[in-house]
DNA sequence: CGATGTGAACAGGTTCACAGCA
DNA sequence: TGCTGTGAACCTGTTCACATCG
């Protein structure tokens, strides 16, 4: 890692050839940054409010109002996808809309398969937000010969032995994982020879993964025990304890 | 196990010198980045497991590696709660795992309230991993009227309506939104009303609050389109189509 | 010796502030 | 004129490498 001083980290080409194709005059293409990737995804849900709601033009200003973040940031990030706003103006709604979803790959069709029926993953199942956002569950999977062979929304509950016949078969790209957490590495293999590249998992345990294989932990006690920290924070902070605090000891 | 006598504030004006007050030669604590604290959720579950197996010692080496973190990042973690290791051994699991807890808030009894029963919330309720890890949800809130008055895991499900009184009954110190999104931010209002100051936020809404009370997002879809991202990533980068895509738009 | 704890270099992301264009 | 697009300063967090100590 020893870069000698002057290396031009933002060279040209760096990175793995990205060779942007010659298209028009549209498409500088810069790296995209990780963290822009999941703000672009905020854009375009307030993007489709918008247009719900007949906008046809925000400013910077405004749709980073909407979206929790300022406007020099929302500016920044739409730069990564080339020159999408008219200077004076602000961006066209819609076709900003059609950029976004472009960049995240909405223009694909995307499959998932959810592995784990039991009491989250149902919900996970049912949930409307996937479907209507353009993520329509089309497999499910479980090793409950209690839940196997029934259906969830329509959807026929198979056994976790069939996840990489079926997961090659329906080509699906991203695959859930709500299992308890003994059960999520086992899991992950299976997705992983059905050639699934990208999981999300919602088990509490370390996955191991090839490297070509990209994986998003959804991990709700952390985000409690984030929560907790703050809340403690508050208190030593704020000098003294809150009303009702006897403390005592909590267990694992 | 109790914490030593006069746990000091972590330093009134903290941000400038903290002038490390007289404790003994264990407490630098330094101001802990954000960044850190999650990390520290998940170190504290790995002592768990290694506790469970009997392990007494662990190196910053294989506690970084069953964290999935390097071990540089590790200790520089552990060293900002103060020194815990013993050069040339490692860590004592179980003072560790205590250390954690209290940084953690988790030596505080927290109380958790639960708004939305419908699909996701409903499984949330029930979620083993909330009691288990010193989160109990101890109260329950829906609108619809074929949900109220039922029991969930031995809960009685309320109306929204008594959220502020139950909860500062209850000194619940953080809420859980798993309704729909438009109803999250009077939801959300009335949490604040009740003294609630961290919020768990799984509706796909920006919430607006006062500047004392946190709250974390956890956004299924955004996490789904950041993982498509990276499948549309993939496609480009390693050239042409994947097997089945016929390019354009791809149908089952 | 061997592993911790940490200053210092580094990298990535954020904010500022302003040039440039419709 | 008003807002976008962006270089440059800034800041947070990560990694390195080594002095330190049980």
């Amino acid at each position: 890692m020893s870069l000698p001083p002057g290396t031009p980290a933002t060279g040209p080409g760096d990175a793995s050839a990205v060779a942007a194709p010659p298209a028009d005059g549209e498409r500088p293409s810069r790296p995209v940054p990780e963290a822009t990737v999941s703000r672009l995804a905020v854009y375009l849900r307030v993007l489709g409010e918008l247009r719900e709601q007949g906008v046809e033009t925000v400013s910077s200003e405004e749709l980073a109002g909407a979206s929790g973040v300022n406007s020099a940031k929302l500016r920044k990030d739409l730069s990564y996808l080339g020159s999408y706003g008219v200077r004076g103006v602000g961006y066209d709604v819609s076709s900003l809309q059609e950029r976004l979803q472009a960049e995240l790959g909405l223009d694909h069709r995307q499959s998932v398969a959810l592995v784990g029926v039991g009491n989250l993953g149902h919900a996970l199942a049912g949930y409307a937000g996937f479907a209507g956002r353009g993520f329509p569950v089309s497999a499910l999977f479980d090793v409950d010969p209690a839940l196997v062979g029934t259906e969830i929304d329509g959807i026929v509950v198979r056994h976790v032995g069939e996840i990489p016949e079926v997961c090659a078969a329906h080509d699906v790209t991203i695959g859930m994982i709500a299992t308890p957490g003994p059960a999520a590495q086992g899991v992950c293999d299976l997705l992983v020879r059905g050639g699934v590249q990208s999981i999300l998992n919602f088990a509490p345990v370390l996955l191991q993964v090839p490297d070509d294989v990209e994986v998003r932990k959804v991990d709700l006690s952390v985000e409690l025990q984030v929560l907790a920290f703050h809340v403690a924070r508050r208190h030593t902070a704020a000098g003294v304890a809150l009303p009702g605090e006897t403390n005592g000891s909590v267990v694992s």
